[in-house]
RNA sequence: GGCCUGUUGGUGAAGGGGUUUAACACGCCACCCUCUCAAGGUGGUAUUCACGGGUUCGAAACCCGUACAGGCUACCA
């Protein structure tokens, strides 16, 4: 047979069939309902925020479940892929916590998981069994167009309007003889394989999105290259097919983007028979950029990249709760019943998603970590500004490390009650928020009194100092006792007596802690000042006074 | 051009024919509390669900058109 000797002439080196692999890679043994998920980027050096949903669900999916989550290194783009771009990925899952059941780090040779290999560029082999079969029974054929033809046939169609693609009459070779394609292919011509498609366009099949529901589109009538020319590595499609099939994924979860993509995978798994997995197409994460909006974009928005997020500091649970309120806005309210529950305990629902694109809300991210970092423990807000400081401030680091109960006191500043303060966004603002404490950053200080004059201001504190401040006082009597040099020297103690008749007084209580707090902060707005007095101490609070 | 999908406030959204005077959260504004902040409290923030038509006693919800927006239309994923 002619298709045969094509096929061998194609795939030399291919010498089992798919029924080998089949039985290679049986069925899992899992639970009825448990679900097989993977997260299978492509090694391009960095992690969009659209990479991350996806893969939120994916592992929320398979936890849930007590399946399987695995990841599958989507090389086969040879020209894009980058050195250490699979242990970057490994460090953000690391980072969040979402270890993978199975994978295969090459770099460090550690491997998991009997359904790999988990990189695709090493399951080539594999592949071209599956075309080679498609090859042999005439489903599929060696395409000689070149590049210059293709752009000639687009521009034509485009000229034309008709739809674009190798279809129909413009499938140059997909009945070219097959002693011609042998003999093209022996003269060493470039090809590609194309899948002869039996679709008609013009015929619909229904189908059924996890989160759109059900939806109708033409059938798929475009010969795809299922394989390229340059490599013999397959297309994602292809390898969407073959490998989503021998390693029995359940779930796949990906971005709309991704749903007109649906006819050809559909066609796909129709030639071989295959079971299609069930599709999570989820909304796209939009910017807004002037009046309109669009897909987020890596070159354009910082945000959209995971790096940003760790730059700034944020805690890596908050922007699992941040992205995990869009991807179920009853997620919140969950979580509100569920404070100590791990994310995955939630129970994740395709049909409660938007199926429209969202913008990502920076403020909302803001306002989820600050309440998180309000929640934790003075030791884990203190690790966490370490461990940032560590990688991008490493005199602040160091300072850290000295002073670390010093530190994790001034952290525990009205913290330990039932609505803790919320100072702290991010782990990269609270140098920012804390830095007068220390006295290495205490230094060349100006202070500015406002209406007041230094003299007088000297004189007030100077006389507190003497007469009134003693460390062991506490608040209550710490606060009566600045009243009571309010009174002596002539500040109103009432805010509304003074507000009521302010030229009675020389000033309020205000202006006397405020001086108080600018001697030793320089600052107007701080945290509780007996507090801040108490932390520094007094010797601390002897020299700053002296100071000035 | 073709195919697909959407469209409820500043943002994420709930709601799938009458209990919606459109939930909740974020943001914003005001006031209260207060030694400054942060927090907290109270209230305000869509007379209306892109627009036009229809179905109905009744529509944000159902149907049809229009507009707008987005995605895809690579030997990239």
């Amino acid at each position: 047979m002619q298709r045969e000797e094509l096929a061998n002439i194609i795939f030399p080196e291919v010498t089992k069939t798919i029924a080998d692999y089949e039985a290679m890679y049986p069925e899992r043994k899992l639970e009825e309902n448990a679900r097989v998920t993977r997260f299978a980027p492509s090694p391009t050096g960095f992690m969009h925020i659209g990479h991350f949903m996806p893969c939120l669900i994916d592992f929320c999916l398979a936890r849930q479940s007590k399946g399987v989550f695995y990841l599958r290194n989507e090389d086969t783009d040879t020209s894009r892929t980058v050195e250490g771009a699979v242990e970057y990925i490994r460090s953000i899952l690391d980072a969040y916590g979402l270890y993978p059941d199975e994978y295969e780090y090459r770099d460090s040779n550690e491997t998991k998981g009997s359904y790999g290999p988990y990189i695709q560029s090493e399951r080539k082999e594999i592949y071209q069994t599956f075309i080679k079969h498609l090859v042999r029974e005439g489903k599929a054929y060696p395409c000689f167009l070149t590049k210059e033809e293709m752009d000639a046939i687009r521009e034509g169609q485009a000229k034309d309007k008709r739809r674009i693609g190798i279809y129909g009459r413009y499938a140059k070779y997909r009945d070219l003889p097959v002693e011609e394609a042998i003999e093209k292919i022996k003269k060493g011509e470039a090809y590609t394989i194309r899948l002869k498609s039996t679709g008609d366009f013009n015929r619909k099949f229904k189908f059924n999105d996890l989160v759109n529901g059900e939806m109708e589109f033409p059938e798929n009538d475009i010969d795809i290259p299922i394989m390229k020319s340059k490599d013999g590595l397959p297309t994602y499609h292809f390898a969407h097919l073959v490998d989503d099939h021998l390693m029995h994924t359940t779930h796949v979860v990906r971005g709309q983007e991704w749903i007109s993509s649906v006819p050809v995978h559909f066609e796909l798994f129709k030639t071989f028979g295959f079971k299609m997995p069930k599709y999570i197409h989820i909304p796209l994460i939009l910017k807004k950029d002037g009046e309109s909006v669009r897909k987020i974009s890596k070159r354009l928005d910082p945000e959209a990249k995971m790096t940003y997020y760790e730059e700034k500091g944020y805690p890596t649970m908050a922007v699992i709760e941040a992205i995990m309120t869009i991807i179920n806005s009853n997620y919140e309210a969950w979580r509100e019943g569920h404070l100590d529950a791990h994310f995955t305990e939630f129970e994740f629902s395709p049909k409660k998603m938007s199926s429209s694109g969202a913008l990502f809300d920076l403020d909302k991210l803001d306002n989820i970590s600050k309440n998180y970092i309000s929640r934790l423990k003075k030791e884990e807000v203190y690790e966490g500004v370490l461990a940032w400081s560590k990688k991008y401030d490493q005199e602040f680091a160091t300072i850290l490390e000295q002073y670390k109960d010093y530190s994790m006191a001034i952290y525990n500043i009205e913290r330990e009650q039932k609505k803790p303060r919320k100072d702290y966004t991010y782990y990269s603002e609270i140098k920012s928020k804390t830095w007068y404490m220390y006295d290495e950053y205490f230094q060349d200080i100006t202070y500015d009194f406002g209406e007041f004059k230094k003299e007088d201001v000297k004189e007030i504190l100077t006389t507190y100092w003497k007469d009134y401040y003693k460390e062991e006082d506490d608040q209550e009597t710490w606060f009566s006792k600045i009243k009571e040099l309010c009174t002596k020297l002539g500040f109103a103690t009432d805010m509304k007596a003074y507000k009521a008749n302010p030229e009675n007084y020389k000033g309020s209580i205000v202006d006397v802690t405020n001086f108080i707090r600018i001697a030793l902060t320089t600052l107007t707005t701080t945290p509780n000042l007996y507090d801040i007095m108490q932390i520094l101490g007094k010797e601390r609070v002897e020299k700053r006074i002296e100071n000035l």
